[in-house]
RNA sequence: GGCGACGUAGCUCAGUUGGUUAGAGCGUAGCACUCAUAACGCUAAGGUCAGUGGUUCAAUUCCACUCGUCGCUACCA
């Protein structure tokens, strides 16, 4: 039975150069994406980058470059660092792109002539240091907390997206887990907050912003950044904007996202904002959004100016690709935040890679290989651990999936240590220990693929073959 | 301030409708082994389950309060 599976990346903003936290994010949705593809799955992952509004305009002119020639340069370092830790997104699309641009206007387009943006004034207090409106709750005693200076009353022209409209709609399809929000605690959040707040109309257009998807109707205007970037989801897939969306038109029936990975900070417009616009433009919402921790160096967040952060390339070049997959995935339970640091990476790598994996593959083939004994193994054959597997991985339980691999290797070594089979003379004995064992090894190497997919193809060739044969040391001890 | 979550071994976490000696992995210590990457195996140490009070024959598990940590409080990517 092959389910389709559309898994999406937030479009990154191109404020900044790839970093862990991007990493992260990254590679989850790689790990399940190949997940999807192992079990059979019609698959498509998407990823990608924001590229429009005023803090990239600011950035570029800082640094004396055209916008379009900023970034360009940043998504193309977010191209190489993805093509580096091997990842297998299907389309990599820039929301400066020709087609998503005339995609975002036709579709606001659409929203304009249906009635769903007005024009409108937005008034509110301007705080020039933050560069944004800010409530008068925000304020203490008038004052704005963080830059101590008096908001100035400012009001400008925009388009306003009806968002109230779609209230009651979105908080039902989220009660009912039609729009489903994972973790839990999540949905909570989101629910209580419908629930006390509700929604209010939000400005789709900017006037004074130039680094923007024009209005179309209106060319004095700019379009809002997530009006923007949110319909990169359906530009990915080849959406020219025009609704409804044509079905089984190539990469378009792939619609709607099966999961989309983000962290917190961007949850609330993904429940707000991003599946009104859905509704409004008549199209399915996605099935499901998952959100992912942040990670925390002694608990601190990371950041430059504390100067703890840990780089994706300094992983790469102490661990190699594979293993940085692995341990940045394996460090925290997913969903949560969790704390990281080199001394846990080096104690993670030696205990399950080193000791563990790298290990037992060392031992077993090594007596294969000295005896002559020659085996012949199946991939998949234990349904029971490929069964429990799956449950923990479409549970977005990845920490908890890998858990049981290392449960299997653990029993593998108990085994060998009990049977000693390098005491024994008779091969056949010899060969009835270790085939088992080494089966389970094959089996585990097919379940690390999402993972580790380089690794997890060279132990498949290693013990795929006739005569297994020691080979290299896959992962060498960290001292 | 309001709403919510959490506080279990050095660390990261499990503990299913309250019920005999509270679990796992890592880390630490000891023993043993030598096929293997000073790895593996075995054993051990280590917890008034944040605190106080209550409900109950019985509470880590339910309730209240206190202390502590954290999250959310919309146009911040």
């Amino acid at each position: 039975m092959k389910e389709k599976f559309y898994i999406t990346s937030p479009a990154y903003y191109v404020n900044d150069v790839p970093h862990i936290g991007h990493t992260y994010a990254t590679v989850a949705v790689d790990i399940l994406a190949r997940w999807h593809r192992l079990i059979g799955d019609k698959t498509f992952f998407l990823t990608g980058t924001d590229e429009h509004g005023a803090k990239i305009e600011e950035k570029a002119n800082a640094m004396g470059l055209e916008p379009q020639k900023y970034t360009d340069e940043i998504a193309d370092k977010f191209q190489q660092a993805w093509r580096k830790l091997n990842i297998s997104n299907d389309n990599f699309l820039r929301t400066t792109d020709v087609n998503h641009i005339k995609a975002v206007q036709k579709a606001l387009q659409f929203m304009y002539d249906s009635g769903d943006i007005y024009l409108s004034k937005y008034e509110g207090l301007y705080c020039r240091g933050c560069e944004q409106y800010k409530k008068e709750r925000d304020l203490v005693d008038g004052i704005c907390p963080d830059h101590k200076t008096v908001p100035e009353k400012m009001s400008e022209e925009c388009y306003t997206f009806k968002l109230s409209k779609y209230q009651d709609k979105i908080l039902e399809l989220i009660k009912k887990d039609e729009l489903q929000i994972l973790p839990l605690n999540k949905k909570n959040e989101i629910v209580s907050f419908y629930e006390k707040e509700g929604l209010e109309d939000v400005s789709f257009s900017r006037k004074n912003v130039s680094w923007g998807i024009s209005i179309p109707w209106d060319k004095s205007h700019t379009t809002y950044v997530w009006a923007d970037a949110f319909l990169y989801y359906l530009t990915g897939l080849g959406w020219d904007g025009f609704t409804p969306l044509v079905k089984g038109d190539g990469r378009c029936s792939f619609w709607p996202p099966t999961v989309q990975l983000m962290s917190k900070d961007i949850l609330r417009v993904h429940t707000t904002i991003w599946p009104a616009m859905l509704l409004s433009l008549g199209l399915p919402l996605p099935k499901t959004l998952f959100i992912h921790g942040y990670f925390l160096i002694n608990g601190q967040k990371m950041s430059k100016s504390l100067g703890n952060v840990i780089a994706p390339e300094d992983l790469i070049k102490k661990y190699g690709v594979d293993v940085t997959r692995y341990l940045i995935i394996s460090a925290t339970v997913f969903g949560n935040d969790g704390d990281i640091s080199w001394k846990q990476f080096d104690e993670k790598y030696n205990a399950d890679l080193a000791n563990g994996l790298g290990n037992l593959v060392a031992r077993v083939s090594n007596l294969l290989e000295k005896n002559d004994l020659k085996l012949d193994l199946k991939i998949n054959s234990e349904e029971e651990l490929i069964k429990k597997f799956k449950e923990k991985m479409l549970a977005f339980e990845l920490d908890e999936a890998l858990k049981l691999l290392w449960k299997k290797l653990k029993y593998s070594d108990e085994i060998l240590s009990n049977k000693r089979p390098w005491k024994m003379d008779d091969k056949e004995k010899i060969k009835q220990v270790l085939q088992p064992i080494a089966q389970d090894i094959l089996n585990v190497a097919v379940l690390l693929d999402p993972f580790m997919p380089d690794i997890s193809k060279k132990l498949i060739e290693q013990f795929n073959a006739s005569q297994i044969k020691k080979g290299e040391s896959l992962f060498p001890r960290i001292n």
